[in-house]
DNA sequence: TAATTATTTGTAACTGGTTACGTAAATATT
DNA sequence: AATATTTACGTAACCAGTTACAAATAATTA
């Protein structure tokens, strides 16, 4: 029993973002050993471009709900080891159309291999727990609706 | 529907990364609001502190199962703004006491307040989600059982 | 049509983790 | 007692996000 898990509630934040962290890190092993040349975060983008065929830098952080500047690093590395290809919009020259190489083109049949090695591996994780999804779904609307900020603030007890 | 939810179990990781930071950020957010000047991350070396009273830095790391540069990092941060002293133990060289100052314990009934606070909103935040602690917990178990890494190992299928 | 506003993308500076490596002190071994 | 190993801490370089600001283009409005 640790620390975190002592403290009950208090310590539910640190607990999903070390959960978190310690996932990132293992499956940036998982992918080294594996020999894959590419980073964790790489798979998003990745399922978005093969699906989508052509997106925006603004399309990609809507679809996955971040920050327009994370997605701009997270496609510059891609573009640098040449997974990506960019070319501007015929009608709007801000907009550069993202597209997914014939490199990664190529290799998506063996990224496949081991994204659903990685899907068995999660449905491992959570056989015993019925209800972590949709209860992470709800957890998920929750913050959406209003906030942890917005939340606390009204939670507080003026001395 | 976002699309990290449409995916199924090929989403999960990201959307515990994804709520992990929307927390951290958003109680950011209510430290500076409410005129705090700590950061989130400091709040378990002051549960720790208060608790132990004296502990170094491995000790610390130990008991958050982080690793210690990590705690390094945070706890030069809290001694440049004083919040924690530090003294040398007089057995072993090698080993830094750390203590919260004078300037923690005053502030520490305020903190209270607001860690008291944050913990109502994770209440209200799993109070329709009954099972979240415990699967949390089996999964922290699993995971630390045996990591990502080698269970997704064992579920590639070579092609 | 000219001026304002909004959108798209990029960059800088910050927090928050990790692993890998180095140094000094303590401990164990020979 | 001298040598080897372990432990504690610190630093550097990396990945992964954020907010705030800037510049260029497109769209809207006066």
């Amino acid at each position: 029993m640790d620390f975190l898990q002592q403290i009950g509630y208090a310590g539910l934040n640190s607990r999903i973002k070390r959960l978190s962290d310690e996932l990132l890190y293992s499956t940036r092993d998982y992918y080294k050993n594996a020999g894959l040349n590419i980073e964790p975060n790489w798979h998003l983008i990745f399922l978005l471009l093969e699906k989508h065929n052509s997106l925006t830098i603004t399309e990609i952080s809507q679809e996955l709900r971040m920050s327009h500047p994370a997605c701009v690093k997270i496609i510059n590395k891609m573009k640098k080891k040449n997974y990506i290809e960019t070319k501007t919009d015929k009608n709007d020259s801000r907009k550069q159309l993202l597209e997914l190489s014939e490199k990664s083109k190529n290799k998506l049949p063996n990224l496949h291999k081991h994204w659903d090695a990685c899907i068995e591996t999660t449905k491992e994780l959570i056989e015993n727990s019925p209800n972590f999804m949709q209860e992470l779904t709800e957890f998920e609307k929750l913050v959406a609706d209003k906030n942890y900020n917005e939340r606390t603030i009204e939670n507080v007890k003026e001395l």
